[in-house]
DNA sequence: AATGAATGAGTCTTCATTCAT
DNA sequence: TATGAATGAAGACTCATTCAT
């Protein structure tokens, strides 16, 4: 009855259903299957949730919003545009790799409720302009249009985002530390940016 | 004789569940919409395909196929390394991204029939092989295993692919030149690969 | 509370199925027909039976064994083997024959959810074990082995069945007291038992 | 296109479609099973026959009158009623217990094209008109009316039928002879008549 | 607020039969 | 006559959502 008890049904239920869309996916998750999890009634669900749809919303949404505004909070006690790339390399995106469930949520058939494309802008414009500011005033990089350098981050954001999703799958070994190790690389040698 | 079984058909099904499964998810498109749109009857889409999966499958492996032999044709006449990156770069990648439904269907959600690991696994171990015959002899490139060296490759890959994917729905204009522009960046400026 | 599953539902449901099983066939019933005959909807009657092979096994398994239980029980307070053997023709025998539409479709092709052998056997057994215990210690019946005694047994509780079930649509008119008649005739010409 | 090629075809439907009916039932055999397993095409097969009813129909119908007419020939040269009785029940009786497949097919649940009411009638009145004729102008069976008796002739009729159709199916071994044997020593001890 | 039975549109698939070749 | 592709009604079952209790 109280308002703490009716947020811990709210967060469970997120959480079972975190579990299972990323496992199952989206569609092989029926409502059932959150009951089953959680132990919850059908109702109880839907006091909660207006809609099987505003379930991956709101873990997507909350998931991704949480994430994010820590990654902003630590950088913003970072000084230098360095180490703000830094706090991102290593603090941002490792996080995310480590939350496997919400990636596969993201990059899943659910798209249409997941707005990717949003999350995807924000986080390659925040790198964007940290990696202009580190060249302010500079020449920027031959041959690399802003327009290009902007999808280029897209491309390696979500290029690595897919990766961990697949790797599991994949019998070759793809391990999160190649993924960074590699991303680094890229930004060192193509970027001249030392992370 | 009996009217013989008509290729055309086939194909027609092939393209019209196609468009509908990259538009609306192979979930989300039923044999209904699939009727809808072949003007067909039920019945002889199923004396085409023995089931819903079985038109996925038939659509990813043969437009992969098609794809992949035809580069592979290519190569085949390419002298030099470097020509096979070329054609590879130039040739496959550009023709595979064309082909967007193809690609979406390949990163749904539908992967169980799609086999998305094993196509990557083969793009990618072809350009290793090419890049590690490139540096032949030679010291690879430092601080990069050779593990990593392929994880980044498959992170390329998926993230070309999906950043064209997505490419419809962001706002920002994400474009297929720069796409490629930003790979051939980062090969020649970490890699130290001129394509 | 939200509604209880109601036990009257089940029972309409499997009164419905009896009737039409009965008339129809089980192949031939669909489940839109119940649904048409109990008046219910498609998910309720899904809400109470698993599928509808789970309906006709609990039509065969509650009707025989609540008919089972209720010659058990009344042949327990008999004392010699002369009244369990009448209890049996003169009680279960016209019992049985009078539930026309269990006959039915215990005799019909669902055969594999019915287990009519299982059935058959373990009342043939029953009588088989009575005539025996009521020549105990004597010479049996010459000329018949005990598994020709046991076969025939399971001939005639068929033949029964199967006449009561033809009867209706037979042009000539076989009446329940001629078969209860002719078996009683058959057991004392027969096997000199008087019933 | 000769007409014997023609009826050998038809023979051939028949035959297959006897054994598919009485192993998987009517209604679990399709079409299509007669087809691959005949090797003939759809057409073809519905050329000789109008319908799928058409072929059980077919099968029972000639199955059944190809029986009977041999016994009516065998019979018409027996000299004495007891003669004629001993050929239906060592002759008849035995060969149509060779038959499982037909007997299979009587039974089942396409009851409404088998007719098998008539079989029964035909067959339990020439029993019946023999054995009143063996005791012509006599006392007949005390006890017993014709009715009773007519009544109790399909019984056994039927009851032989479905102990060697369940015969297969059943752990307790269910032998032919001793359906016989059990029919005779009836016949012996109830009604008098030496087989 | 919590419960879970009720609902019925919608899913994929089968199959007897027809008919163009 | 033979063939087998074409047809589409019918089948069993699922599941998100509602609503009586």
């Amino acid at each position: 009855m109280a308002r703490e008890k009716d947020e811990n049904k709210r967060i469970a239920v997120l959480q079972s259903s975190k579990l299972l869309f990323s496992s199952k996916g989206f569609m092989n998750t029926s409502i059932a299957d959150i009951v089953r999890e959680t132990g919850m009634s059908v109702g109880t669900i839907y006091t909660y949730f207006k809609s099987k749809d505003e379930i991956v919303r709101a873990i997507v949404e909350e998931g991704w919003s949480s994430l994010y505004s820590r990654i902003e909070a630590a950088m913003a006690g970072a000084q230098s545009v360095q180490d703000k790339l830094k706090l991102l390399i290593g603090g941002f995106f490792p996080e995310l790799l480590q939350d496997l469930p919400l990636i596969h949520i993201l990059l899943s058939e659910a798209i249409d409720y997941t707005r990717l494309e949003e999350k995807v802008e924000r986080i390659t414009d925040l790198v964007f302009t940290l990696l202009k500011s580190d060249r302010a005033g500079a020449e920027g990089w031959p041959g690399v249009s802003r327009q290009m350098l902007r999808t280029g981050l897209i491309v390696i954001f979500l290029g690595v985002l897919n990766a961990v999703k697949i790797a599991r799958r994949s019998s070759l070994g793809i391990r999160s530390e190649d993924i960074l190790g590699f991303v680094e690389f890229m930004a060192r040698g193509s970027l001249g940016v030392q992370l």
